[in-house]
DNA sequence: CATGAATGAGGGTTCATTCAT
DNA sequence: GATGAATGAACCCTCATTCAT
């Protein structure tokens, strides 16, 4: 059973059953934690009833790891995707990729911050091996990325790839769980919408500078 | 009442019921997280009775939030310390708070795990001002240290600290958590123990190569 | 799903399991007051699983209350029934009110032994209310026969109204509570059935009489 | 120990810490019933150690029947010494009896909820006992009065001396336990003690008057 | 294909009591 | 004689999942 979604520039979006569980979950799960949201909270956020959840996904478990294929699917594809790119020099791929990421991250908050949790406490295998794979695929691709990049001159040094990734990545995480807290320090007194673009803007600028210095890139 | 444990180079540690409570917790709250832990397995991991836990915290949450009180009185000093010391200047009390804390990272792995994910789904008020002050501390101190290096030109650049903070910290603990991932990575074939060693070596370097440069610090 | 009883007199009774428990607990809180039964008891009198309280009441407490619902719904109407019988005087209706609630009271003792308990500690504000109504019905339609009966000159006195039910609900409840002791006092040898029936047939005549006389009412 | 009250008309009056214990669970059984009040509830009230209840008395259980023993020694005495007395006839006796059972229930208020409810969910043996023993010895008492009153040609009528007993004992406690939902009914503005006052004198009346017309008693 | 009534296991917590001091 | 730390049992309730329909 579909439920029709009002046309947003003449596409009509179809949520599914399952998908409707799945977004349910994801909220709840970013909110709670995945053991303290009961499959009740779910079904009740979902609309449906809670047998939906074991027949449509088998488990509670499952139901998360569903939700990971069904997120990472969509996301590992632009790191490859920005590499194979012609007429873009290395630097802009890299800076392109950083940003695509953030823009992720700001889009599916909800989502990672699911992921975050199960990246530290990491119990499912099959999830660890969709997180793994996730990773290595960025490694991979700014392994790719910094050595054509030093090859052609683009970059004049030579960083280490994992702790490259370590500082991108969490420094995009960090900036996103302090966001609230830092605005509080700031003492900021704009919209939190103002504050969240100019705040964003920054931390893209922060990130571009750091990795500038770490691959010894030039601007023109 | 007190367990006697093994002397440790004539130094006798005395752990009291709380405490192996509460390090019996610890571990396991880094493991499965909190809500997947139950009281049981914690009462069995620390060889006492289930209903000491209320007896001693008055629940299980309290338990945890003593936890962070407890975890974190021994944390938040060391900061304030190396500010106030004399006869170093604003970049070595830098590196030296960035060395500290990751010591400490490393020492106290399971306890920053729960931190991380209790910083995501941030549920528990008590610990939120906790996890607040430790932030604040933190931010403070290093909101002090670049404008005092500024001034007295150790620094040439003044970088948004809030931002420099999150590298930091999400540099760290995503190294921590990606550790055993980059190991298979890399290929690397030395033992756990010397991969280990070289990695946080490198992180160390890495982190002050960063600092460095968005601080526009000049060894000399 | 339904439990079919042997038929009674061409009448088929079927009990759900919400009835099951209800009679189950209601049995158990006469015996032994609420806060003494166990769900387990009431569960394994009941012959389901102890969820199954939670299931359909949500609570314990909320199964005394609907035990409350279940007895008053059926009670509180017979008071303005009668009241508003033709054809009878208000003497004749006062005394089918007595004789109504002392059959009552002898059908449902167990119901009764758990509202005086529950009259006694008035802890549960729900119950109260439901308690409140019934008292207020009672005292109300009292009223209202003894106003009548005054104006039509049936009773030629005025007691108050609230000492008159004081004493009807309290001589019954009283006698009740009283009846195996005083049969061991009178020493009375007949069968625990024989005596009962002599016993309330006194009771009637008992209560009939102090109300003659409270009344000022004379027989014809 | 002794904790010394101050003197009241040059009386020290010495509260031992078993009486102390006794008060404070006297207190809390008549407000929540003895199962829902934990001995962690009466130690804080009584200000003593939780162990002192098992201690002093042997179980909670030994607590209440200590209570009952405490207050029904007290009790029982006074029908018979109003029996006894000299140049005082039947009727005078029998209305002083109740008089000082309305004191006695009004003083004591708290202990004759607790006994209402163990009258009604009979289980512990040994206060079974205690308030048989005092029943009886009312019921005696009653009867001897009843008996001596007709003798004497004081009361012209002889009814069933145990109903008699349900009548006023029930009365009182309805009465009480209906004071103050019969002061909302009523409506009455006057402040709680006035109408307290009044209600109680109205409530002596009234068994006086029931009592009257059941011993066939003229006044001269 | 989808449902919801029903389940057994286990959750955290509180209980009255004990026992070493 | 008096204490309070400590206990095991039991408390009520919620959980994810199943299964008859």
């Amino acid at each position: 059973m579909f439920v029709t979604f009002a046309p947003v520039k003449n596409v009509i979006i179809m949520i599914s059953k399952e998908e409707n569980i799945l977004f349910a979950a994801e909220k709840l799960f970013a909110e709670k934690g995945f053991d303290a949201t009961s499959t009740r909270e779910i079904s009740t956020a979902a609309n449906v009833n809670v047998s939906m959840i074991s027949y449509y996904f088998g488990s509670k478990e499952q139901l998360l790891e569903n939700l990971f294929e069904y997120r990472m699917k969509e996301s590992t594809s632009f790191m490859k995707e920005i590499v194979a790119k012609q007429n873009l020099n290395e630097w802009e791929k890299l800076i392109m990729v950083v940003n695509r990421y953030i823009d992720r991250v700001e889009q599916l908050k909800e989502f990672y911050r699911v992921m975050q949790t199960e990246q530290i406490t990491n119990k499912n295998p099959r999830i660890n091996e969709i997180l793994k794979r996730s990773k290595l695929g960025f490694i991979g691709g700014y392994n790719e990325l910094l050595n054509k990049g030093f090859e052609n001159k683009v970059f004049t040094k030579k960083p280490k790839v994992e702790l490259a990734h370590a500082t991108i990545i969490g420094t995009v995480f960090y900036a996103f769980n302090g966001l609230k807290m830092y605005r509080e320090y700031s003492g900021n007194k704009s919209s939190e919408e103002a504050y969240k673009t100019e705040y964003f803007n920054d931390l893209r600028q922060h990130i571009k500078q750091i990795l500038k210095d770490l691959l010894g890139y030039e601007e023109k």
